[in-house]
DNA sequence: CGCGCGATTGAAGCGACTCAACGGCAGTGG
DNA sequence: CCACTGCCGTTGAGTCGCTTCAATCGCGCG
């Protein structure tokens, strides 16, 4: 979703064709790819019909789409990093979600037809592109991309309930924990270590995500320090106890400021 | 997704067959009819492959679907209102979303297989329900029908997105502001009143949803009405000063520097 | 009628926001 | 090569607003 350790390897061939888009006969390939991608049997992917999928390179700080743009395409993310915001008019940018591999993004142009939101890469990454009229066309479906398309968007709505449960505790140290433990999930179920991992997004970031101001994300992540929960240099992050991140997470409501004295 | 003016007509015929499903031979109809509720053209509705639709109704309080229970199906709204809630280890309630007609909701089942909130009626409502196995069975499927979940679930998404937004302003008034704006919107779509409308949900689902105290809701609600934006008796809502509510949703967070996006 | 629940209002405390200053780091251009 | 300039991250101080605890009122319901 949001990190990585360091390996993000750009060793399986990315190379585009032209400035922005890749095709042409590589996409019967791009396809079954996908497919794999995300989690998908590839049961009858060679018998497909015609449905192109076209890759594309983002650089870091590049966005792979603008907030109100004409929607082109929904997005599987294959490599990298990226965030989704939406600016509102004083300029001020709202995070709504961190995406990574095998994650989709973009899907909410789907009703609109505009993107609701934008999305820029956080580190150097890569795309599959499934073109909304090929989306939407009626004829010559591909049920197994039917079927990966609706699992991701769920799993996408998902995660943007999430975001809902990170926003609702009140204390700053719970949301970050929260965070943190989320972010260690998806480490994990991306098969990488989940107590160590380099976050890609900045403090404002985060603080955008959890609804907080930036400072008072430097000052949560210094009550985990001081709580022997984490390590924290720079951008890398060291889970010391899990089960102490966890139990911080359960407060919702009421000060997790524990307070052994109740008022007598 | 929330209110209504006293209308929701019980007229169009619910009477199910049995204690819970309707089916049968009205199963042509209702997919007929499903089809025209979510505004897809019903072009070729009478070619349809047997997709069965079943009709389901839930008395005031009683639950779609809890949280963490198998999931057997997603279901469009017909008529009425749904709260969507996720319930912590100490109880607290959640709440995700309000859902009204025209509206989807059990999507985030399809990726685990286990729902991921629990949806309540808040009136007396009906729904549709598109069991799981038929949405991802290989064949026989319906091109129109396809393309109405996409776009529902589509609609979900920007839903949730809106959700970060109501929760990300900081004073209490703005986010009451906001959720009546887009209550008022979503009337107006709907084809009523977009200045006069009841809620459905009570002051804590409302404090919840926008993440603060519901002791705050009652504070915030005095100052809108002192403000002259809204007068507000029981839970009948008149919005007296329409722009002025939407000049109060403008205040976010102080705006962050522009940063990112380098070049497009 | 009494009970419970929803809603409102008051009082007090504290936690987060805001404003501000500082150090470190990377990119840039003289 | 090194100042210069942003940006990121941290830390401090003060104010404000929300949370929390508490009491009260109105209303529906058994």
């Amino acid at each position: 979703m949001s990190t990585s350790n360091g390996n993000s390897q750009p060793s399986d061939s990315p190379k585009p064709n032209g400035p922005f888009w890749s095709g042409g006969a590589a996409e019967r390939n791009a396809l079954a790819e996908l497919l794999y991608l995300m989690g998908s049997d590839a049961r009858g992917a060679d018998a497909l019909p015609a449905v192109p999928i076209l890759m594309r390179i983002v650089r870091e700080g590049n966005t792979l789409f603008a907030e109100g743009a004409q929607a082109e395409a929904i997005y599987f993310i294959r490599a990298g990093t990226f965030k989704t915001f939406r600016t509102a008019e004083d300029g001020y940018e709202q995070v709504l979600g961190f995406a990574g591999r095998t994650e989709l993004v973009g899907f909410e142009s789907l009703s609109t037809g505009h993107y609701a939101s934008a999305a820029v890469a956080l580190e150097d990454s890569s795309v599959y592109a499934l073109l909304l009229r090929d989306l939407l066309s009626v004829g010559q479906r591909n049920a197994g991309l039917d079927r990966t398309v609706l699992q991701a968007v769920s799993r996408a709505m998902v995660r943007r309930g999430e975001l809902a449960g990170v926003m609702s505790a009140v204390a700053a140290e719970v949301k970050l924990a929260r965070f943190f433990v989320h972010l260690s999930d998806f480490m994990r179920v991306a098969g990488q270590s989940a107590l160590t991992f380099h976050l890609r997004m900045s403090r404002r970031d985060i603080a955008s995500y959890l609804g907080v101001a930036h400072e008072t994300i430097s000052r949560a992540i210094a009550a985990l320090v001081n709580l022997q929960l984490v390590s924290v240099h720079a951008r890398d992050v060291q889970i010391r106890d899990m089960r102490g991140l966890q139990a911080l997470c359960g407060g919702t409501r009421q000060p997790v400021h524990d307070s052994n004295a109740r008022h007598a």
